[in-house]
DNA sequence: GCCGATCCTTGATCTGCATCAAGGAACGGC
DNA sequence: GCCGTTCCTTGATGCAGATCAAGGATCGGC
């Protein structure tokens, strides 16, 4: 089996890149909605995609250009980004093994959002029209392709939710909450703090200031990673209303 | 074929209710999605469903229930709303023809929203577990339901991109806009204006006073009905950012 | 190592919108 | 018809957060 035309991993400080895949097949693998097709369907697929490689803060596709491929990230993050009026706003942080930009395949129309590599990316390029006509013959993928759409569109409607309820600080805690794991108190950003803002909805400026008002409830940051101390107090504070905390002109 | 336990049409003011159907193939056939099923799965659908028939106001299903049914919306307007802390905000309005809720029916998961009937409306009850059989065992049905979904998603994308672009009254004239025909320049609201201000993500007291400011652009209102005179002065505003509004404490 | 560019932070100010509150209009019931 | 209720409008006020701006911190290049 040749190998793929893959360069040597420009290896960053951010992603340790350490499973490196060359090959289309184990690339297949770590996608959990594709990995599973029969075998003759994956020949097909895997012989008309391609493995690529690409730098952190690379433009994988931009908003309102025509469907070509689907993108299967192997590894790496990637943010989908609208460009409204002036300054961008961030609808999802995407991670390994999910499948991007199956909407305006299926339907074959032009991307609703762009999408930026917020860390080195492995992705697999799978021809948006190849990719339309397997799931047209093969109802099991339908199948399982509805399903994903349907969990997206429950992140989607949760990140409304978020978008839209209370505070600055609240949006950040909630973000927090629902992102560090039950046991993994310390976690890294999906990407830069501009970007997180853009994603909660608010200014930097503001972010920064909320992130230093959540250290008096148990958040510490240094750099990209985020440490809760205490799940507790956060959650506490969240369903609080954030009263606890003392009037904001004696903030400091 | 015995007829649905329907009563007489209540015929309120909102809902003219001209094509009053009780019968649940000609139901059938008012969803699209469904309309092109084969006859015997068509039947299987018919045979377990029911047609329901419920007033103004009604609560079709509420946040966090276990998924019960599908609802195919024959005739009248829905609102999806979730219930963050306390005020509710309204993600989107369904008009008739359209299934919904088919997320938490494909998943096995509680409804993310509650559903509200903004007019009367006469819906198709479809029993979630066995939609979902139907779906995984038809092929084709899963492709148009994986078709579906990705239009909502996409519509839910517009929705985010518009809730979080700039001014109230640029929101405003944003869904004008987009929801007023290039013909038909008159319209009628989809719910309450209560209601469209929860979807515009502001304050009923703000939508008020952005419509008074859009008369200057005009939009006229009278109860729920929203006459657009200029389309272009009106997209103009839009796309100037608003600069030619006088100051705001000018306005008289 | 130094230097420029970018990102994050922090401060001061300003404003759009929520909030509080009260008056008017439309509706449904009887 | 009248009356209670709900909805919409309009005014006055206060505040959360955007914006403007300037000072660190960090990174990548050389």
């Amino acid at each position: 089996m040749p190998a793929a035309n893959i360069r040597s991993p420009p290896q960053t400080k951010h992603g340790t890149m350490n499973l490196m895949t060359t090959d289309k097949n184990e690339a297949l693998d770590r996608l959990p909605i594709l990995a599973g097709l029969p075998d003759p369907v994956r020949m097909e697929l895997v012989a008309m995609s391609g493995l690529q490689k690409m730098g952190r803060g690379s433009v994988l596709f931009g908003e309102g250009e025509p469907c070509q491929y689907v993108y299967g990230l192997v590894s790496g993050t990637v943010a989908l980004a609208m460009n409204e009026s002036s300054a961008e706003s961030i609808v999802d942080f995407i991670g390994a093994g999910e499948l991007i930009l199956t909407s305006p395949a299926i339907l074959d129309l032009p991307y609703m959002t762009s999408g930026k590599a917020t860390t080195d990316v492995l992705v697999l390029l799978i021809p948006a029209t190849a990719f339309r006509e397997v799931v047209k013959a093969n109802g099991e993928l339908a199948a399982s392709i509805a399903q994903t759409l349907a969990l997206q569109w429950r992140r989607l409607l949760n990140q409304m939710k978020n978008l839209r309820s209370g505070d600055a600080d609240t949006r950040l805690a909630q973000y927090l909450l629902s992102h560090v794991g039950v046991t993994a108190k310390i976690f890294c950003l999906p990407g830069s703090k501009r970007q997180l803002a853009a994603h909660l909805g608010m200014d930097p400026a503001t972010l920064s200031r909320s992130f230093k008002r959540l250290g008096e409830f148990g958040v510490t940051t240094r750099g990209p990673n985020i440490t809760v101390t205490s799940l507790s107090r956060l959650s506490a504070f969240v369903s609080d209303g954030n009263r606890a905390l003392p009037a904001r002109t004696t903030t400091r």
